[in-house]
DNA sequence: TATCTATATGAATGAGCGCTCATATAGATA
DNA sequence: TATCTATATGAGCGCTCATTCATATAGATA
């Protein structure tokens, strides 16, 4: 898209050309912003937050998320289909019990900085 | 909640007492799971996400803003309103134009963070 | 094989939200 | 003052999605 394109989009007049083509730099492009948002997404519900915080040390069933977070089994086993397409948590079977835990392990890093930012704003 | 609350919200059995206990331990109480899930949501649409991208280097109006990411001048006010109220853009006004810049800089490291956790995927 | 149990899943419902459209507001200029 | 311009905002619409409810599935046990 060049700077043409770009102007004649906006209904208005006040445009900074430098500033726009600095900005214009900095944008991803529509696969990425749309993975980025899918991602952030994921976080989004308190329940999805609630199974990442209580997998951060140790497996659980859907029995015990279901017991800890205080959520129907059907709400977690929906939840946790969503963590699983987007690859936060693997599982294992043993009989007819599937455990569930972290596939990724620092995504408490992110976490944990969002949590930051709360605090000191 | 002590252990007895937690295993009777459960329908099923198999409850593993101390994995439970450890999982109850990281959660957190109802507010910080609120101020956080609604903080990774300010992040999980795309119109948000272009135009915190669009000020990581510089200050833009709200013309400038429409024109960069290709979103009607009303869509962008609605999503700046949204940003203010989490804390995220500041402005400053000049005659009737509004600038705006981002409110916290280091809300560019969760980003590529964020980035980085989705390519090694 | 028949049943019990842990988990998964489809349908339906209701709430949240991002957009458009119309309009309000505030500052600038004639 | 009257009008023009940049931005803000309320109402309404359509879509997404988290939950519930009912049911399916698969493994275990009798």
């Amino acid at each position: 898209m060049d700077q043409k394109d770009i102007i004649e989009f906006c209904e208005c007049n006040v445009l900074h050309a430098e500033k726009i083509e600095i900005a214009h730099k900095n944008l991803l492009d529509n696969e990425s912003i749309s993975l980025l948002t899918l991602f952030f997404k994921t976080f989004s519900d308190p329940t999805r937050m609630k199974i990442i915080l209580a997998l951060k040390e140790t497996e659980l069933c859907v029995c015990d998320l279901s017991a800890v977070i205080s959520v129907s089994q059907s709400a977690v086993s929906h939840q946790l289909k969503t963590l699983r397409e987007n690859r936060l948590v693997k599982y294992r079977k043993e009989g007819n019990v599937v455990y569930y835990s972290l596939d990724d392990d620092h995504v408490h890093v992110l976490i944990t900085q969002a949590m930051n930012h709360i605090k000191h704003k």
